[in-house]
DNA sequence: TTTTATTTGGAATGATCGTTCCAAAATATA
DNA sequence: TATATTTTGGAACGATCATTCCAAATAAAA
């Protein structure tokens, strides 16, 4: 009887994302999102509430895809230590082939919402101390391993990672040089070294 | 004769600053400036030109006196190797002292503005670069001193430096912990042992 | 094909945006 | 103190914002 919802959910979310990636929650309007997504207004308002509610499940499915991407991708080995290798070349490669600059997701929601918009901040923070501790179990399977130091504490060397990760997402949105990020990932890494 | 300016253009300049580093440019509104300047629409757009103008003219001052606090400060000594250090000891005590987690207007400019405003982004691109240069001088010279190891070369060693000054920066603004910065800050400075 | 429930497009709305404008206030000189 | 010149406050403007609303279009079921 009833007709059926016409376009795919997930797919209009990615479209949203791209667009609050590139512009920021602020500097994108209902207008771009109209014009993005191929909805109309009445879509979007139906589906997802308001353009705050539309940011808000971008982000919760831009968090749980990287998180299943990452997860799939690393099935590839059991090392440790190669987890947080290959973790650091798909980063190189996701910051080279985003032409548009757009960025993460989530840490330009962080950085743009911080002061403004606790319910936005406090799931970035989440989600970063989620990619953090991420390293930290792997460091600490590595140091067990004897394939990562232990001249520094796991949770030391983990908030260097992530805070090496967080500089690669602003020079990839800023500054993407490819040069320049091999380097950094090279002496990032070194510090895991005996 | 005439009426003579009522307010300090420079102090007008550093309470812009602040607003925009909070809320950022496309979530500071001119009211939020009006408020916060204690000036009057008409002398901000007579001594500004409009709300870019004055954004410009904010980033640029930032800019300026951020370069000559740091140079002042950095008088205190002549090793290459400590003014790096002390370069992230100023960096941990301003995140730190940063209440409102407003960070560092120019790098929240770059993150904001990158895919919006073409004029800053590349203000905030030369002033990055900037930065990144300066640690380039003071590595090389502190590897030419012997206080610096040469296992990288200076220029993958100053973007590992300004890679990690960038990652500190969005930690300072999204999640700043005083043992997480620490933490960064030593494992960071360990990479230029011998 | 007709009916029915739902989506859809686009006009309309009120709030807020950046900006303009002008009469009134203010100050340095005469 | 009076005059001349500039700043100032606040009202007013059009543009754009997010949001609402409803008639028309649509697709599944009868």
């Amino acid at each position: 009887m009833p007709k059926v919802k016409q376009f795919d959910e997930v797919a209009v979310l990615e479209k949203a994302q791209a667009v609050f990636s590139e512009k920021g929650y602020n500097g994108t309007s209902m207008d771009d999102l109209v014009k993005a997504t191929g909805l109309s207004r009445s879509s979007i308002y139906d589906t997802f509430t308001d353009k705050h509610g539309l940011y808000l499940k971008a982000l919760n499915h831009y968090r749980c895809e990287q998180n299943s991407n990452l997860e799939e991708l690393l099935k590839k080995t059991d090392s440790p230590r190669k987890k947080i290798t290959l973790t650091f070349d798909v980063l190189m490669k996701m910051i080279l082939a985003d032409k548009k600059r757009a960025g993460c997701l989530m840490v330009n929601a962080g950085m743009e919402m911080t002061c403004i918009d606790k319910e936005v901040a406090d799931l970035a923070s989440d989600s970063m101390e989620e990619s953090e501790h991420r390293f930290y179990e792997w460091v600490k399977a590595g140091q067990a391993a004897g394939e990562i130091t232990k001249r520094f504490s796991a949770k030391a060397l983990s908030r260097h990672l992530y805070n090496s990760y967080l500089g690669l997402r602003t020079i990839g949105r800023t500054r993407p040089d490819p040069g320049a990020i091999k380097d950094i990932i090279r002496v990032t890494l070194a510090v895991l070294d005996q």
